[in-house]
DNA sequence: CCAGGGCTACCTACCGGTCGGTAGCCTTTT
DNA sequence: AAAAGGCTACCGACCGGTAGGTAGCCCTGG
């Protein structure tokens, strides 16, 4: 499926990876990724056949990553709420990802022509992430209904969509802010299913 | 300080909103636009100054409008939850109203040399909602602490950015399950703040 | 020795923006 | 009443610049 990926090829993705991110898809030429990979513009396309096919292979790059580190974030020990790993890193791996900043850039509004398989593939990764939190929710609370579980799936799902947003527009202090106020919710919410809700 | 609107300018600007809420700054193309108006390119240039100006136009606009669409909200009566009018009439209005879709592409990733003015618009549309939610919220509990408030501000926040979020990229079923858990969470901690919480 | 990555040079298409000019509608002047 | 002048909205033609993409030669390493 995935071919293999050569030294130059990926000095190639480096570079377009950085300048997406930055620019976007329309805003980025292929001239700049190229002087940021240090070659000619024409010298790029012994490496992808044109933007579209760079754009996706960045993007699938860009998302294994992603997928790598929230598994890892649940892999981790959660000291207080399941999930929370994932949020209290997003910080730290905004300022130090690019490949996250491209995916926060580019995922919500794909270029038009893309739309299609951008879209197939970060429903992937979300679907990942839901099911990663649900599985820890579940080891949380030792037992819990299938519909409670579907919301605060969904709950869930929504508060890193918020998160994520916060990053691309609040300063790092209202992140904090909103990060704390939405734990709360979900601890309070949580901590309502612990005591059992059989009235 | 706002010149007046002509007939003419006005359908500039609304074949603008258009292509930009459809296209992106970038992606849409004062030819495009023209044609959308029923004139020439060139002709544009005797309502607006450049491509930016006529950006910040229909941004200004379009601030306007959804600014006055969110006190609507506010101003009928909430039968449940602070906040509630305006998050269940987002699913309408962003089918309806081009100018929402617009500011909702635009103003997260806004283009770099307009960033400084649009992130000053939005702060303004943001700090109206969340004022709007707080006195609500204060109307609807009799007492709550100024940090309390603060925090389901946040959160609020935080929930209608998700929200918004959804209609972006998420089907109009997801939409509504992310609606319904997350005026769930508020619901919960709502109900927690009215009980009181000094222990 | 030759395959392949890199290069220079070039192409077409389209971008935002400017130019000179014009049709038509007011308002003023005689 | 009619000529004169000004103003608005519009147009086709064109500008410099840059975009993505191609052709073909050169150089180097296995």
């Amino acid at each position: 499926m995935s071919s293999t990926i050569t030294p130059a090829l990926r000095r190639v993705l480096n570079a377009a990876v950085i300048q997406f991110a930055r620019h976007g898809y329309e805003g980025a030429s292929l001239s700049g990724i190229a002087l940021e990979a240090g070659i000619r513009k024409a010298s790029l396309y012994s490496h992808v056949k044109n933007k579209d096919a760079l754009f996706m292979a960045v993007f699938e790059d860009a998302l294994e990553m992603e997928a790598l580190f929230a598994r890892e974030c649940f892999a981790r020990p959660e000291p207080g709420l399941p999930g929370q790993n994932y949020c209290e890193s997003l910080l730290a791996r905004y300022a130090d990802s690019e490949h996250f900043r491209f995916l926060l850039r580019t995922s919500y509004i794909p270029p038009a022509s893309l739309f299609d398989e951008l879209q197939e593939g970060y429903e992937v990764y979300m679907q990942q992430l839901l099911a990663d939190f649900t599985t820890a929710l579940r080891r949380h609370l030792g037992q819990i209904s299938d519909q409670d579980a579907e919301v605060m799936g969904h709950a869930w799902m929504g508060m890193v969509d918020s998160l994520h947003v916060a990053l691309i527009y609040i300063g790092q202090a209202r992140f904090e802010a909103r990060l704390n106020a939405l734990e709360r919710l979900m601890g309070d919410s949580i901590a309502r299913l612990e005591q059992g809700e059989t009235p």
